[in-house]
DNA sequence: CTCGAATGGCAGACCAAGTTCATTTTTAAA
DNA sequence: TTTAAAAATGAACTTGGTCTGCCATTCGAG
């Protein structure tokens, strides 16, 4: 009874040992040669375990590939909101914070690998895709209180899909090559777009492509959503801010 | 030379009486034991085909249960919407005639059988949920002339979301025993709701739940859009209309 | 320190979905 | 009737995933 928890037991620390090196292992054929031409079998010889082993781990193949892409908890971020804001301005400040936020290099290069193999794969896209599902059912369970159960569905599922949609072109922007700068600055843009249209909208799209923009009901930092080109899929320099 | 087309071939007619053959047992097969519990095996061995054979039709096994589920033509609709009219306008205007159409009892009773076999297997809803993908991109496609592909894709996939989330809750209703007049009414408040929600946005959802509903720029019918109880999950008698 | 109980890992058999391919049957047309 | 294309077949094979029984390690209590 004198030491209990060295690093909590040499079993767990094993164990997790155990899950990193799968993890690993897995993440680099993937990346090395595309999730489908990537066996379990293979993933269990290299990192040196039993295929039984491999599943006492991880439930599915996809999940190796999906490991740590919960998405962001939007259930959580409505519900901690601040007293007084509603719930639309909890999530774009939210997204608004992201997409001024820097990644580290080296994070964005693993993330964008990761990516690139998920997008390369249908398999993959869906098993990603049902995981904002439950996102999406957490939310309108959060809204339903407030506004009933019907409209809280829907509610989410338009918040959830455009969320996805702007994770999708953004990602796929960086795919395309543009720089880290660039794509930052056009999601920034992109997140603008996106609430407006949830708060306003498909009816005064217009306005907030043309840039009229007095919306914004929540305006933390002036933000000041260039007006989009949108349509040259060169944007001018002029934009640099 | 003499009789050339009789009904366009032995052969072709042989072939679509197989693939019938083959659906229709395996929708039966699903019917009465559920879709996981059935194997393609007894399948083919039931419709007396062999495996190859049945694989030959059809791609997997999640197709057989989804035969025919292509979901409405959304891109079609806003493409042949007549002139003058939003694309939104076109979208309310076909869901609210599908609303207020009635479907004949049996129709109904396969079509819900099929619905209970498709939810009661995450296999096969995530099959259906992809489904949904391809004609969201026709339909952002189509948009991305007018309002730029970073809008159209945001706007397609709210629109998606929505019509998607509006079925759901509606065959959920008519699952959990909801009589086919009642859920039809219902249906035609959430129609209203939802398109509401779209064109006017989120944040003018009291407006949309509390009816003042000024809205609804296109009425080619009344179309009264009673207030919606949406709280109260047993509607009073009093809206029979 | 030792003993017994959990626990982790293992090998291999097994199952179901789907593919492949060589072979046979059926149909269309000369 | 012959022949070539198309359709169907069955059997072997691949892959993801499960199950079972066994061995080795770790743990906790005496």
């Amino acid at each position: 009874m004198v030491i209990v928890n060295r690093v909590a037991g040499l079993r767990e620390r094993k164990k997790e040992q155990t899950r990193q090196r799968i993890a690993a292992v897995a993440s680099r054929m993937f990346a090395e040669r595309g999730f489908d031409a990537v066996t379990v079998n293979e993933i269990a010889e290299a990192a040196e375990v039993a295929k039984a082993t491999l599943f006492d781990y991880f439930p599915t193949k996809e999940s190796l590939a999906l490991q740590g892409v919960g998405g962001d908890d939007l259930a959580g971020i409505v519900a901690r909101r601040p007293a007084g804001q509603t719930f639309l301005e909890a999530l774009r400040a939210h997204y608004r914070a992201f997409a001024a936020g820097q990644m580290p290099e080296a994070d964005l290069d693993k993330l964008l690998t990761r990516v690139r193999v998920i997008q390369d794969s249908p398999a993959l896209q869906n098993a990603a895709s049902s995981l904002l599902y439950q996102q999406r059912q957490a939310l309108a369970q959060i809204l339903t209180d407030e506004y009933g159960p019907t409209a809280a569905a829907l509610m989410a599922a338009q918040i959830a899909a455009s969320l996805l949609t702007l994770q999708e072109t953004h990602f796929k922007r960086l795919l395309d090559g543009a720089s880290a700068q660039e794509a930052g600055r056009v999601l920034a843009q992109d997140v603008e777009l996106s609430f407006d249209l949830l708060e306003h909208g498909l009816n005064h799209a217009e306005r907030a492509l043309t840039c009229a923009h007095e919306a914004s009901t929540t305006t933390p930092e002036p933000s000041p959503t260039i007006c989009s080109p949108e349509r040259s899929s060169t944007p001018s320099k002029s934009g640099t801010r």
